[in-house]
DNA sequence: GGTCTAATGTATGTTATCGCACATACGAGC
DNA sequence: GCTCGTATGTGCGATAACATACATTAGACC
């Protein structure tokens, strides 16, 4: 995580031409994200829309019970808050800070005015939506067909690629709650990767040693959302 | 369904203005859908936008093994190809007629020339992409924590409220396909619900006897996906 | 009316994940 | 260096859905 993480590291905002650029730059305000923090509850109007730099933010829906599924992730690649663009101002999940870091938000009514002006700006966040889309659409089908640890590459390569480096700040309890599943589950899971030799992990902190062979050990998943983000944004991910 | 289906029985359709109906008219095309019928493919270049109108499409992923999983349906409340406006072209899902029925479709051409011209279409086609990502997320949800016989509740009460009337033609083979789930698995279910009197079916035919039960014995994941729609596009299912 | 196929019903053993209970161990802070 | 809370490891029995195999039946078509 760089000391000063620069606002175009976030890969929309870096994808802006110029006359957007400069016109949003006045606007856009610095903050801090702390692990936990959330953006919004299901249901809440939406204030800002959030563009991570360095953090890492789960959407994710909590049933009645108090059990939760994540149905998707953005880091610098996307945003938070498409419902404020795609005319609800709210949705039926929250968003959670997963991964402490910085960002930028752009008031909602900035926000919208910028989106209505109709032009690059447009098409550009709606090929983002569609790229969000398909990460639901994908989580729908992991979720019903693979295994708990495939899931679990899955996601952490999803992670991966929407920060800096190999590592990850993360508890096994945090991902349980991202994946839906038992803490212990996770834990037999990720006990299996280190053996194999693809991770090692201490207390909340999670280090990726063998990047190639979790993508060998996931599922198809990984590589659809993946291939869809790198088509539809050419600029955004590659590091 | 009706022998004459009319082309506002589309909610969306019927809630453009007069100057794009009257504009889209002329090229709005009716066209038969039968069972079975695939709109697209994974990876396919959409050429028609499709607006249901006594019909219900899925949209499904298949898997390289052959499984699939369903990511959405949609019925009169909506349209299928939303990759069309949202910049994409194409989708990592497949559409497929899952009840025959009448159908409209628009060249995409026009499709995108009317979005362009960015006015209350793109509103009205953004908030029912809203509402689709609703359903795709709730749909991760549910794989993930509800039981077989909820899931089946969810899908005979979407499928209903896409259709008029109380009748599916539908095998539990297929059904099956679209949950993602064994057909055997359907048979105990259903076998469960007509024990109590919320169903009755015999061989490819489907008529739900007590709406209201259903309701009670689904899972939260139908409620929320129906409120956001009514939320979304006020006029649309509606009947 | 008889045949044949597609749809539905049933049985058996297997598996992944669950829920719960608890054991261990690291490391921050005194 | 000790303590204590949080993180991780482990061991059950319970369960839902799995794979497979096969039985039954209804209706379409001759």
């Amino acid at each position: 995580m760089p000391p000063t993480a620069h606002l175009k590291d976030n890969s929309l905002l870096a994808a802006l031409p110029d006359a957007e650029w400069n016109r949003w730059l006045p606007q856009l305000e610095r903050v801090e994200m702390p692990l936990g923090q959330v953006l919004y509850e299901a249901g809440d109007t939406l204030k800002y829309m959030y563009f991570p730099l360095t953090s890492i933010v789960s959407l994710l829906y909590v049933m009645e019970n108090g059990a939760s599924a994540e149905i998707a992730v953005v880091g610098k690649e996307g945003l938070v808050g498409v419902s404020l663009f795609m005319g609800g101002e709210s949705t039926s999940s929250r968003a959670v800070v997963q991964s402490a870091g910085i960002g930028c938000r752009l008031k909602s009514k900035v926000m919208k005015s910028e989106f209505d002006r109709a032009g690059p700006v447009l098409h550009l966040l709606l090929r983002y939506t569609q790229a969000l889309l398909t990460q639901m659409a994908q989580t729908a089908v992991c979720n019903r067909h693979h295994s708990l640890d495939q899931q679990l590459c899955r996601w952490l390569l999803l992670s991966l690629d929407r920060l800096d480096g190999n590592d990850l700040v993360m508890t096994q309890e945090l991902i349980a709650n991202m994946l839906g599943v038992r803490r212990e589950g996770v834990t037999e899971a990720a006990l299996q990767l280190q053996k194999e030799g693809l991770i090692r992990y201490a207390r909340g902190h999670i280090t990726v040693i063998d990047r190639d062979g979790l993508e060998l050990r996931t599922c198809e998943c990984y590589g659809v959302v993946k291939r869809e983000y790198d088509r539809l944004l050419p600029a955004a991910i590659a590091e």
